[in-house]
DNA sequence: TATGAATGAGCATTCATTCAT
DNA sequence: CATGAATGAATGCTCATTCAT
């Protein structure tokens, strides 16, 4: 009885492996149950069974269950993040460079739908009382265009004078955000959006 | 002590005066709490002891906990609607009208500190398996941006060629809400955040 | 528009006949929601509603929710022995006797659905603390089987000898109420069933 | 004090017995409970510290509420079928059988009071809107005595012409229930009660 | 006599986390 | 390293009844 009972689970080498194993099964799980039904609809448990270990197990991994949510938003973001840089690397000037973000950043919705939104839900929802803080995703974002901004502008003179850099590249990430969050919701074109956002931000910060 | 103990419930003459009175003072309450603790921290029974009713009373003037939250979203909603209004009215400009209308936000939020980022906890949060849809606050606010832009920008021949009205009123909004929230996070200087935004914003719908 | 406002409730002459109208109006919803939707799913808020009254009338009229239950089955009761009376008298003979009152019985339940299936809802399901007693309708009407029976079997000798009068009562009632309540939800059809029970109780009777 | 601390719970090798061993204390005390003092006023909460276990556990072994009461219905159920079948195995002639199980369910009833009277707290008591039926305790034992009506009158000729077996079934178990029930309510002496059920039930089924 | 706003005890169920094995 | 049975605090909501008008 003891062979086939959880075939996968055998054929580990060594326990360092097993446990990296565990926790890449676990990460892997919550991923899918957090975009398929949101974090408060997702029990530990579920992830567990859904990686098919002990409940307990979950626990060895991860501190608590905010904390496995994390981890899914930091691998989201690391994920995003080369898939970005690989496809707007040899993007062209100012407009050419948004525009090439905002197509990779459609390409990864479309290859990981649901992905990027789940991860974006921080602030609120995942309160802790601990109040640890852990910078939102969207802020992080925001502070990484500030730098991006102040490269493509580099060579018109900078960013226009008088503008707050800081606060430019949240504005930036504000407004992709939310015109893409919304363009989603009413099944708007994807061509138009990119476009209006490309022509939109480019003005702003063209000198 | 006897003299201020529930010095309001007293005078009551008609029961649909007093109807109306537990309502308001439920909605006040709720407001307070919502602000104070969040969403998902405030009981209903916390609501209505705070409003010095019973806690069946709270379910006699709101279906569930969400139609209550969504209650005081509105109020907010329009308070705030009408605040900007009042102050935003007679400036000039495609500048100066941003301008007015980010004082005026700001200036609002000063005087309700919490309201507008409660108010904005829409989406996820408050989820309801009925997902009977109820517009998110940030999107009917980018609806009204869309207008906005179209007015203010009609002296100088409307919004610029290939821009598609209803994104430019989100992007706008997510703008503005994303640079304000980090800038508040971080105790960022307030001038600098609505000159820059305004500077922005104006640049990008400037023809 | 105003004449069909509620035209129920005007022209009551004196006070004493708006009372006993109000308790009629009361019973009645009383009845069709009983049976609509059992004891425990229905509120006396939800009677007094259909009844078009106040609320607290209910409170005017019954003692509570419970004495509203029994005195709609009273009700039930006293109908249900005319309708009986009425229709049994001229039958002859044990048999006769007793196809008659079947008859009888299925004739009531066609006239008023339901009626009698919720005023046997007795025993458990209405218990108060109180636990004042008030003897269930089933025993009640097998106490008058017990007479019935004595009269039916005069003729031919009395209850035959050996069995007391009151434990066949409860058994005939018994006997009737659970074979009627399994055909019923069965759909078994009507005329087998008081065939049957007939023949059953009149062998059983007979000397 | 250490020695009587939940001695019950030690020596739990391995977790399936445990398992098995909370299921069936949780049981005990649902059986223990619901005989006492009903099912609306027994709560899960009151079951769970009957059986020293926490809430939650109820939760691990029930679906919920009801299907812990249906649980302790089949039990009583199984118990009482083989009790009976045991006793009323060797009685002979078709009076001689139905007063042999008679007599055996009185035993039964001895032996465990209320409970068979719970456990016929069927049909309306423990409604669910989910309506899924499970068919009532008391028809079962109906459709039982069916079967058994046809063997014991085998040998003299079946059961009587133009009776219908199922209806037969149904009337002989509602007769005993009621029968059964009232006397004990009344305080009745037993032997009465048998001697007329088993003359009048043989009268009925005999050729 | 009538009203209906107000009440608050009461309840079934969930779920993040622990720990003995 | 892994397990999964056990836990119990916490919560949104209902409804029979009261009472000031």
């Amino acid at each position: 009885m003891s062979e086939n009972l959880a075939p996968v689970r055998k054929a580990l080498k060594q326990p360092a492996k097993r446990k990296a194993q565990s926790r890449e099964r676990l990460l892997a799980a919550a991923r899918k149950l957090f975009v398929e039904r949101g974090y408060h609809d997702t029990r530990p448990q579920d992830i567990a069974k859904e990686a098919d270990v002990g409940h307990g197990t979950f626990y060895l991994h991860f501190a608590d269950k905010r904390a496995c949510f994390l981890a899914f938003v930091e691998e989201a973001r690391e994920e995003l993040s080369e898939f970005v840089a690989q496809r707007a690397a040899k993007a062209k000037g100012l407009e050419g460079s948004i525009e090439a973000v905002l197509v990779s950043i459609y390409e990864y919705s479309d290859l990981h739908p649901g992905v990027l939104a789940t991860a974006m839900t921080d602030d609120v929802v995942i309160a802790s009382d601990s109040a640890d803080g852990q910078t939102p995703l969207l802020q992080r974002w925001g502070e990484q265009w500030a730098e991006t901004v102040k490269t493509l502008t580099a060579e018109s003179g900078g960013i226009p004078a008088g503008l707050d850099a800081g606060v430019v590249g949240q504005a930036i990430v504000g407004a992709i955000h939310q015109a893409s969050s919304v363009a989603h919701r009413q099944g708007k074109q994807r061509a138009a959006v990119v476009k209006t956002l490309t022509k939109f931000l480019a003005r702003a910060l063209r000198g």
